[in-house]
DNA sequence: CGAGTGACCGCAA
DNA sequence: ATTGCGGCCACTC
């Protein structure tokens, strides 16, 4: 149940961002607070350019509930594939961070 | 190997 | 609600 990945951070981020559920969104902050750098948050939008374009990178968004600005077409698409995914979004153009904010804890409590 | 960069975050006025 | 500034850490050229 421990793999040595503590030495990859991106890893991780990969990991943790291709474990996102559907329909379920995540913050830059909270996943790198998960891979241990609660102040990597840049470092994950970096590998989210840098890193494996194949993950759900979609399903990232900022603490905020906004979208990411870098995100290839645009916050304009980046929010049709979450609303794609039945993702709710605000009259301000965010997220519903309630409803769709993941909560890997609650997955194992209900 | 060295220096710069960035799909961010939090605080203050 | 908006604007301005620093920090932080891994990644890339």
């Amino acid at each position: 149940m421990n793999q040595p990945v503590e030495d990859n951070f991106r890893q991780q981020v990969q990991q943790i961002v291709a474990h996102i559920p559907f329909g379920r969104v995540m913050t830059y902050g909270d996943i790198a607070a998960m891979c241990g750098s609660p102040r990597a948050a840049r470092i994950v939008g970096g590998i989210a350019h840098y890193g494996d374009t194949k993950l759900p990178w979609h399903r990232v968004v900022k603490k905020n509930g906004s979208l990411a600005e870098g995100y290839p077409g645009g916050i304009p698409a980046h929010e049709k594939h979450l609303r794609a995914e039945g993702v709710m979004f605000l009259p301000n153009g965010r997220v519903n961070m309630l409803e769709a904010q993941w909560r890997p804890a609650l997955e194992g409590g209900g």
